[in-house]
DNA sequence: CCTATAGCCTGACGGC
DNA sequence: TGCCGTCAGGCTATAG
């Protein structure tokens, strides 16, 4: 599930949350989910210290130890965090707990393990140095950005949305949330598009994933032209109403509308 | 540069 | 009820 938006709104999450308080004790069972790090060194730089800040590029997300280094986050597809009170054990899925001082718990849950942990002492040389591209909000990320983002690639649109060192965030669902909102063909060359269509293709990616912040990322909340509630077998598009095309582009599972993305240049 | 494919891991779901 | 195949919103490695 985490794509950009559910990763800011985790950021939130834990920034209203977990912040500034010494962390007592710290669990973890996640040994093939540990990026370069031992879960012994992991337990060691985070025990006695506290949460500083939090930083988010793309899908991940950077906390700040206070002492030194980040611990980073990714959630791959089933990755979620919750910060409780309470004496109970971790569940079966919770790889990370940290135990604060105040009885609560901050437990990063992952059913499928696809996501990673790791622990970064510079977080824009962890950018650099795993290639990934900018970030779509960030506020440097204008039309020129997202114009070089996308130079010199081929293939389809959406599979350059998705691509991590082209864009940093997007992933399957937002993909196809955007090319509906750009009323563009999920097929359509990268290297054909007009410089009016890319100019909105920018604006449509900007407001989907501010919107989807703003909504919490709640289905229900969404605005009522988006695609992702719908996003469904037998689903029907929330502007003309016709059944929704399914189908593979990329090798992801792609919905969207053959009435309204009609348009591939 | 691109695509397609398989694989990592687990759970939900539908069909029999 | 149980078993089995398929699929899922991430990402990587491989081959072409």
């Amino acid at each position: 599930m985490p794509e950009l938006p559910d990763v800011q709104v985790l950021k939130e999450y834990l920034d209203s949350t977990a912040l500034h308080q010494r962390i007592a004790d710290v669990t973890i069972d996640a040994d093939d989910m540990l990026e370069d790090v031992s879960s012994r060194t992991l337990k060691s730089r985070l025990r006695k210290h506290s949460l500083r800040s939090t930083r988010r590029h793309g899908k991940h997300l950077f906390v700040e130890i206070a002492g030194d280094g980040w611990l980073r986050l990714h959630f791959g597809m089933t990755g979620e965090l919750e910060y409780s009170k309470g004496e109970r054990e971790p569940g079966a899925h919770v790889r990370l707990r940290l135990d604060f001082a105040n009885g609560f718990h901050l437990d990063y849950r992952n059913t499928r393990k696809l996501g990673q942990i790791g622990l970064v002492d510079d977080v824009d040389e962890y950018i650099e140095q795993a290639g990934l591209g900018p970030d779509p909000l960030a506020s440097e990320f204008d039309l020129a950005s997202f114009r070089q983002a996308l130079a010199g690639r081929r293939g389809t649109i959406k599979g350059a949305l998705m691509n991590q060192s082209a864009l940093a965030g997007i992933g399957n669902i937002y993909a196809d949330e955007i090319l509906f909102q750009a009323k563009l063909h999920p097929k359509a060359k990268v290297n054909r598009l007009k410089p009016k269509t890319v100019e909105q293709l920018h604006r449509s990616l900007q407001r989907v994933l501010s919107r989807a912040i703003e909504a919490r990322v709640d289905p229900e909340r969404f605005p009522d032209d988006f695609l992702l509630p719908h996003r469904d077998a037998g689903g029907s598009c929330p502007r003309c109403g016709r059944e929704l095309q399914k189908t593979k582009v990329s090798g992801r599972t792609t919905y969207y509308c053959a009435s309204d993305q009609r348009r591939r240049t």
